[in-house]
DNA sequence: TTCACAATACTAATACACTAGTACTAATGC
DNA sequence: GCATTAGTACTAGTGTATTAGTATTGTGAA
């Protein structure tokens, strides 16, 4: 089985789950709760998927279990990066850099964070 | 009716017409057919969501019908790096920054051109 | 005129994302 | 012991993406 990409629902909850580093169901609804209207076992379900897929583990802590994310978000974010450059670019990164440069999405400080970067990756 | 996202297959569908500039289905069959295994049927039916979606618009031309693209390239590109980075970044675009140079997807060359983009964007 | 072909319209099947209800189980309080 | 509660398992429905088959129509060639 290929690994599989996280779906916009899918990421919300991973967000969640990196947070609290350890979490279960009613965690991530309780969470969840305070943004939108979703029930219980919606999420359940969606937490069984990601257990499925490999982004969590679970264990039992008395009656429920307690899932943990298997994988660090650094490199799952990492990964839909390249996903995402390899669909819409072509592999190529640059041309995302000049639409983030060109469409404003940096402040002055992301962009003294980047020359900063840049100069210490030299 | 919300504005909707392009899908891994309509974009890839996007480019050639971009590219073509005008296309029938058969021009993006062929186009198609070199890369991989695909029925012509399916072409059509994805360009005739595409016309649904308002990213084609089409004209009869003798037989066929004639496709064009309703919205720019670098248009389409901006509201999907937008919707990107609102997901997986919460809508700041400097970690995806980070990600980008931290993952050594950017060469020399892509890295003096950004320089010079900030520079001339001061 | 009739046939072959190109194109389209219509239909459908499969897969997955998303949502949530219902039933069952185990522990806890009275 | 029995009701309540938290939790899980099972099931299911809706929507959309993807793929493609079949029927129909129009046009040009023989």
């Amino acid at each position: 089985m290929k690994i599989n990409t996280l779906t916009k629902q899918e990421l919300e909850i991973m967000k969640i789950v990196w947070r609290l580093e350890n979490a279960t169901v009613r965690d991530v609804y309780e969470t969840l709760r305070e943004r939108r209207k979703i029930a219980y076992t919606t999420v359940m379900t969606m937490m069984k998927i990601l257990e499925k897929k490999k982004y969590l583990k679970k264990r039992v802590k008395d009656r429920a279990y307690i899932y943990q994310p298997t994988r660090p978000k650094e490199q799952v974010i990492k990964s839909m990066v390249q996903e995402f450059v390899n669909r819409v670019f072509n592999g190529s990164a640059e041309p995302l850099l000049v639409h983030l440069v060109k469409g404003r999405h940096l402040s002055e400080k992301d962009i003294q964070t980047i020359v900063k970067l840049i100069q210490e990756s030299e």
